[in-house]
DNA sequence: CCTTGTGAATCGTTTCACAGCC
DNA sequence: GGCTGTGAAACGATTCACAAGG
């Protein structure tokens, strides 16, 4: 197969909460058109996304819906359940451990871990925050694959090389610093900041900043 | 000026960062080259997108570090502080109400507002939650720029249409849910969930996923 | 000799346009 | 007739490569 643009990878993610839409409202079959408009995106980038799977529609008809999304689930990974552990319980890793979106999407919390005496054995919903030293005994045994650091910045690609050694393989990363992972991981990183500076340009430059 | 790719954008965010550590540690001036290996790119990357918008260095030379963290900071629109407002006071907008990154930045939080009188009148961190009833009033007098969005899905387009009709000109949307913005609105969308399904593609896809 | 700034070349993504099929 | 799937064209971003300047 040919490399996938994450581009494409995001949109198909969007495309299927739409689908999730359509088929709760009862809509059995859609155009490419139709999910376009609700995403904002033109009909040939929706056939040419798919196109990168394989053919999921029928000619002059359009797609099932219910068929295109077990299609697109397939596709994201989703037909499976993937485990996570959750790096700090500050603000963040607590509002993160109890966010319902998780589980909705297959998505199993497994662990919470924090360094501060504070925290640990405080309730975070189902799950109870346990000893940043336990994180290597328990990657090994419960083999999460994706981690999510939401731990100050300076400690952040400490704390990524330690899990990445112990056999995760996927990191999300809200820490404020951008980290290094060894090769075989896939890292993704959500910064505020980044965002907030972002907008801060469009204020500053209007019309200047593309889309 | 020509219209700047959101990417550059991004990359000069985060070139930001490196500097204000190279700055912290006394290096008085940097190559395009150091500042590329600090962040994974290319020298060349870095020139280009320093180039749309001046000529900032001494060839031969390098970069003046405090002249350049200067320069990127007014390209960025960080010269002068912004006044954000969150909406929402649930466990992702708690989290940010105290989230130190904001103000270190010349983001400045004025207000959160909420729905559920269980939490309007509690304090997190200096500030105060307000009624959401209160939004439309607090813009008008206060000119937030920026408005978080912490709320539900469901309720996330409603919540824009207010804030936009209210003056607010940019906004960060953390709702699960896709929104429209009218023109002149420079809006930014953190998905969780999205994220997630990124990160199960390359675990799916093991060498496929670009970059 | 080193490093910037930048046009030109390359690479990747999006859009177009139409043949093929329902 | 309507809509998909897909090569080809257009566009945009990144990389190359070098002239110009310290």
């Amino acid at each position: 197969m040919k490399p996938i643009a994450e581009s494409t990878v995001r949109r198909l993610s969007l495309y299927l909460r739409f689908l999730e839409e359509f088929e709760a409202q009862g809509q059995l079959t859609i155009s490419s058109g139709e999910l376009a408009v609700s995403r904002g995106t033109t009909s040939a980038q929706v056939r040419k996304d798919l196109s990168f799977f394989g053919s999921f529609g029928k000619r002059g008809l359009g797609y099932d819906v219910r068929d295109l999304i077990g299609s697109i689930r397939q596709i994201l990974g989703l037909h499976r359940t993937w485990s996570v552990v959750i790096i700090g319980a500050g603000k963040i890793g607590a509002a993160l451990a109890q966010y319902r979106g998780f589980a909705t999407r297959g998505f199993h919390v497994v662990g919470i871990y924090d360094k501060d005496p504070a925290r640990i054995g405080t309730k975070l919903g189902e799950i109870t925050v346990r000893s940043d030293l336990e994180i290597e005994r328990d990657i090994e045994r419960l083999r999460p694959q994706i981690a999510v650091l939401c731990v100050p910045g300076e400690v952040a690609q400490a704390v990524v090389d330690r899990v990445t050694d112990a056999g995760i393989t996927a990191v999300l990363n809200f820490a404020p610093a951008q980290v290094q992972v060894p090769n075989g991981v896939t890292m993704r990183a959500v910064n505020m900041a980044t965002e907030l500076e972002i907008l801060a340009f469009g204020l500053s430059h209007p019309e200047e900043l593309a889309s």
